[in-house]
DNA sequence: GTAAACCTTCTTCTACAGGAGAAGGTCAAG
DNA sequence: CTTGACCTTCTCCTGTAGAAGAAGGTTTAC
């Protein structure tokens, strides 16, 4: 299997291969005589390895790291198994941070709808960023 | 007013004065005989316009838009609200996707749980990743 | 025998918001 | 008069996952 039938198999660029390549998520490859890189399914399976493992979140780096300790001889999963975690609580955190953003935004715009833009100073930039101010007593 | 001043004045590197001056959102300020950069309280009130919109989710780009058609000598006001509007459609969708995500986290690691270390094979390279075989009869 | 469709390596670019270092001028205090 | 704290410009680096182009060799099909 050629690079090209390889990346077909897969639906991504040949580019894309060579870069894993690179980035060592795949191993150096059989070359054919005329330098073409040479695939069998095992390639392919570790493709579709890398994939999952990256709709799950996990960087490239994270992949190379777990497919690092596979190559070692050692089954990667509690290794996987932490960053599973420390992904998970990521999300949640960026989560309530873009549910934070949400009704900042949703404020904003509802205090741009009671705003008129006539009102609206060179000094300000735009009035609808301008703190509400609390009028004290 | 010079630019450690000013930068002490929000908390901020004066790298990073100098950087919003190169990207457009400060205006090429006032020069001293030696050539320091002096400034006065409207960049001030720049700066504090620019953080406000940048904890609401706009990039300096976007932020550098703004600030465009403010100097252009019309109220951003429209501007800003289409601004704000697609920010919190992305938001939203970004938030979604995130849900998804911790779902899917959520499954893996309840997998993992359920798995043993000892039957996962080099071929896998971790068997948490390996989709869940729908038994055919 | 040539054009299309492959393949090779190399380097540079993208978005994003700065951070970091080099190499040097200036100013106030001791 | 020197030390330390300012200030100046310049250029490159960070992480992320590729995309893009240059410039060339190879193979297949007609």
């Amino acid at each position: 299997m050629l690079i090209g039938q390889l990346a077909d198999a897969l639906g991504i660029p040949t580019r894309t291969v060579r870069f894993y390549e690179r980035k060592g998520l795949l191993p150096d490859p059989e070359r054919a005589e005329n330098g073409y890189r040479v695939y069998d399914d095992t390639t392919l399976a570790r493709l579709r390895f890398i994939r999952t493992a990256q709709a799950a979140g996990l960087t490239l780096a994270e992949i190379a790291s777990v497919i690092g300790v596979r190559d070692d001889g050692t089954a990667p999963c509690s290794h996987v198994d932490s960053l599973l975690e420390a992904k998970l609580a990521e999300v949640r955190q960026r989560r309530r941070q873009l549910a934070a953003l949400e009704a900042e935004l949703s404020e904003l715009l509802e205090r741009s709808r009671q705003l008129d833009p006539a009102d609206c100073t060179a000094g300000e930039i735009c009035h609808i960023f301008t703190p509400t101010e609390t009028v004290p007593s």
